[in-house]
DNA sequence: GAAAATTATATTGTGCACAATTAAATTTGA
DNA sequence: TCAAATTTAATTGTGCACAATATAATTTTC
């Protein structure tokens, strides 16, 4: 069984294909279930840091997400403007906006936790090999996250 | 070992977070490169179906990327304005736009060839790993492109 | 305590993604 | 044959991503 150790071009032995086309499938598989939200999928990313942990600052939200203000500013604003959220500058430091869920963000909670669910139930995979993929991916992230290191051959 | 039935709502343990979160670090370690190339991401993937099979309508083209006309279109002009590749309509069905390398367009593969090689050395993994890997977001994305069947509990 | 450096958010511009609609060419079928 | 249905691209509009820059507040340093 031959192994290729000169890395091809073709398409389909790409892992960042693979990888590209199942996260958009992801994020497609999740479209009907949000829609019922009336939230997008980045706004559910942004809803869950905060179900978790409410009154982040943009940077905090930013940090947990991997997403840079460009992005945070105009998605907070429309989740501002959907009544999720608020948004006020800091007392202790007026360059830190703080983000605080409203009443109807708080609620929106609980119409949520169906989601996982409805997803878990169209991957029919194993609770091990759920846990196993999500966490290959964290490595894969981290790997790529780490600066190029010339030492390391 | 206890193991969790119940989805839950901690971003950390989302299947889906760990591949958005992969999917982008992993365009983010391709732009330098590209960079190179003066190519996007997503015009690098056109760019490798098309060096394996020149002369795909549009529709082909998104066929094997699982990317619609609305975001095909806009960039395979920049492709064109670029220099390479070229668009015409077919004779045989007016309908059909089909797009050809250009010479520069077919020579950059020799210096694209690098590009996959500069990644594997990034990722540090063994090939078994990178292959099972990407065969398993294969069958996630499979599996999450299927229609929901109710049959199936 | 004021200038310089740093930090945090916002803004601008480009390029995807994708839904929805439109337009044009081709195929089908009564 | 010719009207209806289908197919294929293109267009339009919204919402991310992210680089680069701007702006404003805070901290540091002298």
């Amino acid at each position: 069984m031959k192994k290729s150790l000169t890395p091809s071009l073709l398409l389909d032995e790409q892992l960042c294909f693979a990888l590209y086309a199942a996260s958009r499938r992801m994020t497609a598989a999740y479209r009907p279930l949000l829609d019922a939200l009336e939230l997008t999928y980045p706004q559910y990313l942004v809803m869950l840091v905060l179900w978790e942990r409410d009154g982040l600052t943009v940077s905090e939200l930013g940090e947990r997400l991997q997403l840079d203000s460009g992005t945070l500013t105009p998605l907070l604003k429309r989740l501002q403007q959907a009544g999720l959220v608020g948004r006020r500058r800091r007392q202790s430091d007026e360059r830190e906006v703080e983000i605080s869920l409203t009443e109807t963000g708080s609620k929106l909670r609980e119409r949520a936790a169906e989601v996982p669910r409805c997803l878990a139930e169209k991957l029919c995979m194993s609770v091990d090999a759920f846990t196993h993929l999500r966490d290959e991916l964290k490595k894969l992230a981290t790997q790529l996250a780490s600066p190029t290191d010339p030492t390391s051959h």
